[in-house]
DNA sequence: TTTAGAATGTCAACAAGACTGACGTAGTTT
DNA sequence: AAACTACGTCAGTCTTGTTGACATTCTAAA
């Protein structure tokens, strides 16, 4: 390392230019990850918002409504309008906390875990092309910067997502 | 580890598990990419929508509104909503083109270009604290993979932006 | 020179998905 | 018994997207 403002080689990639590129990147890489699934989801009634339910509840079997809450960052008047027509649909069920009934518990049904795999499958696909054509370190680095650019709320949620009980 | 399914070790972070991470990693990133800018247009009249807008034409001035409308992937109609209240509060304004006088090209006044500075300081600022906090190595892979991601068409749209001739 | 087509604007209607505010009900805690 | 929590719901609003239809202005080709 050297000595000035711009300076040694190491710093470049800090450049304004550089960090324009990389919010770019975010932008069209955002339309590509979520291309897939939304395609699926066209024609059904459903859209990113039940795509975005669905994961969460596969990910984490025996959710409360509050922690779905914390995850998405949504009000529980817009989560509501999602989990009720996933419930009349049959996707999701909810079962009543045993310790605490007040919770209600939220599970995929068969049905449910069906068209979650179709939706994931999806997204994996193109994640995973993406992963081989950058490589392993890459994909490390692509890991990390995504993560520093988490509020830490947010890389709490992500980090700490638990299996049964929230 | 050694011999199983996926075999060598550097095709382990091909699983799904890893796929997941990277897919939820993407998910609550981008939600820090955004919450910047969108905490200072809420409350003016303004959202993401306008903040695109004017990213991009503070990045390629003298778009034309198709090549807008490329790069956003939005119908004409979404976007003359949002251009209308730009041209109308003075933010941007269209010049007829020099040699195809249908032609609107875009460009920030003063004032757009001082909103333009104030939104992207504050993206700036989080992804240079995210591209510090992981090094040169890490955002290589970072837009590598994003790169990766992309549509075709989108991929093209992002190494493609020039600067005064759509 | 007419004519086809392109670039743009605009009106109207609609939908998804977010929001706020207010209120209700069941269950838990103090 | 009172206070608080988890959840649901009604009602209204906003942003951002969509279709479809139609008008204007200009370019290019027949």
């Amino acid at each position: 390392m050297a000595d000035n403002a711009t300076g040694s080689d190491s710093l470049l990639f800090l450049t304004d230019e550089q960090l324009r590129k990389g919010i770019e990147a975010m932008f069209f890489a955002y339309r590509g990850f979520t291309a897939d699934p939304d395609r699926i989801l066209e024609g059904m009634d459903y859209g990113r918002a039940h795509h975005r339910a669905i994961h969460f509840i596969h990910r984490a079997p025996g959710m409360t409504v509050s922690s779905l809450l914390g995850i998405l960052g949504v009000t529980k008047q817009s989560l509501n309008r999602v989990l009720r027509t996933l419930f009349d649909d049959g996707l999701v069920e909810a079962r009543v906390g045993k310790t605490d009934k007040r919770e209600r518990r939220l599970h995929l049904t068969d049905k449910g875990a069906t068209l979650e795999r179709a939706l994931s499958d999806a997204q994996r696909a193109r994640m995973r092309a993406a992963y081989r054509a950058a490589g392993p370190q890459a994909v490390h680095g692509f890991r990390t910067v995504l993560e520093a650019m988490m509020d830490p709320e947010m890389r709490r949620q992500y980090q700490g997502l638990r299996e049964d009980t929230p």
